[in-house]
DNA sequence: CATGTCCCGATTGTATCCAATCCCGCGTAT
DNA sequence: ATACGCGGGATTGGATACAATCGGGACATG
C-alpha cells in the first residue's frame, strides 16, 4: 500500500472543500482551525495551500494568511478565453494520433457520465465529466499543456457545479458528449474543437449569471 | 520597510540558484545544507520548493525529496509552442488598447535592453529583456494569461542565459525589438505577432542545440 | 463627534526536535 | 556469480513551541 504523506492527503481534502463549497470564496482560511479538523499539524496544511496559491485557488497575504480565492466575471471570461486556446491545441494534436483503442476508452468514460447524470450527486458528474475530457487532452502528449489546462478547469470547479445541478444542462451535455465522440470516430479535428467550443461557451453563460448574481 | 518573509527571500534566492546554475539540472536540493545556507530553517525553504513545483522549477518525490527540473528537447518545444499561443493571444489584446505613453515606456525598455547588451552581465540582460516583453504583455490587462506566459519563461531561464552569452544573437534580439517598437508605434498587430514568433524561433533552435548536447 | 494612538488577543511565520522513510552496502544463501 | 534480505546512516516529513505581526477596540484628544 503507497501511504499519502500528510500533504498530499490535505491538498485532495482542501481541494474537495473549495470545490464544493464548505471554503466558501473571499473566507480567510484559518490554519489552526483547519489543521485540526483534517488531524494534523500546520506544517503540511500551509504547503498544500502553497499549491492552491500556485494553481489561483486561494490568494496569500504575508501575515494575514491564506484567502479562498474569488473569481469576477472578468476574470471567467479569461479563464475560458486561455482554456479555449490550449484545449483547441491540445484537440489538434490528440486526435490524429488517438488509436481506435483510444476512441472506444473515451467512449466508455462518455457512458460512465452518463451514468452518473443519473444520480444527483454532482461530484460524481464533476470527476466523471472531467476524465472524459481529459482523456482526450492526454491523448496529445503534451503534459504540460494539459495540466495547465488542469488548473484552469478547476479554478473554476466551484462554480461549475451549478451547472450540473440542472437536469437540462446534463441532458445538453451528455449529448454534446456523443457528438463529440462521432467527431472522433471520423478523426475530424475541426468538428472537435467547435463541439468542445460550444460546450465551453453553454459552460461559462450559465457560470457567468451564477457569478454575477 | 516592507520586511519580506523568508520564504518570499528564499524563494527568490532559490529561483537565481536555479536560473544561473548553481543549482544544476536533476540534481538534488538537499534541504538542510540548502537552508544553512540561505540562513533560514527548512521550514520556509520547503514552502518556496512547493511553490518552484507547482512552476515546473524542481519535481517532487515524496520522501525522497526536491529536484531541479531537466528539460528534454521535447519538453522545451512543448513549452515554446504554449508560449506561442498564448503570446500571440497577450499581443493581439494588448495592442490596441495602448496608449502612446504605453509605447515609449516600452521604448525605454528596449533601450535598457540594449544598454545592459554592452555588459556580460547575462542575468542582468536577461531580465531587461523579460521587463521589456512584459511590459507589452501586462497591457493586455490579463493577468492569469501573463502569470502563465512567465512561468513558461521561468521555465526555460537556465537555458536562455546560453543564447544571451553569445553577442551575435545578442545583436539580433535588439535589431528585433527596435523593429518591434516601431510595429508598436503603428499599433499593426500581425506584424508585432510574427516578429514575436521569429525572436521565440532564434532563442528556441540556440537551446535546443545547448540541450540536446 | 471625529480622529488618532496604543495595547492586546488572535493569527501567522519560523525554528527546533523527533519520527518515518528511503537508499545503499554488506552479508548470506542458492 | 547473482539474487535476496537486512541493518544503519542520511534525509525528508510532521508536531510542537515560540517569535513576529496584524487588526481591532478602548481610550485620549481636538
Amino acid at each position: 500500500m503507497s501511504t499519502l504523506t500528510a500533504q498530499e492527503q490535505v491538498l485532495r481534502e482542501v481541494r474537495q472543500l473549495i470545490a464544493n463549497g464548505t471554503l466558501k470564496a473571499g473566507q480567510q482560511v484559518k490554519q489552526d482551525t483547519l489543521s485540526a479538523q483534517l488531524g494534523v499539524s500546520r506544517v503540511p496544511l500551509r504547503e498544500a495551500l502553497k499549491v492552491l496559491e500556485g494553481e489561483g485557488q486561494v490568494v496569500y497575504h504575508p501575515h494575514r494568511g491564506y484567502f479562498v480565492a474569488e473569481l469576477s466575471v472578468s476574470d471567467l471570461v479569461e479563464v475560458y478565453r486561455i482554456r479555449a486556446l490550449l484545449e483547441e491545441e491540445a484537440l489538434s494534436v490528440a486526435i490524429p494520433q488517438m488509436t481506435d483503442e483510444d476512441v472506444d476508452y473515451i467512449s466508455d468514460l462518455a457512458d460512465e457520465v452518463r451514468v452518473a447524470s443519473s444520480t444527483a450527486d454532482v461530484a460524481a458528474i464533476s470527476a466523471a465529466n472531467r476524465r472524459f475530457h481529459f482523456a482526450m487532452f492526454d491523448c496529445s502528449s503534451m503534459p504540460r499543456l494539459v495540466r495547465i489546462i488542469r488548473t484552469l478547469w478547476d479554478s473554476t470547479d466551484a462554480y461549475r457545479s451549478v451547472y450540473m445541478a440542472s437536469s437540462i444542462n446534463l441532458e445538453h451535455m451528455n449529448a454534446e458528449h456523443d457528438e463529440m465522440i462521432a467527431a472522433l470516430r471520423q478523426r475530424d479535428v475541426a468538428r472537435s474543437i467547435q463541439l468542445q467550443a460550444e460546450h465551453r461557451e453553454n459552460s461559462v453563460t450559465a457560470v457567468s449569471k451564477v457569478i454575477s448574481r
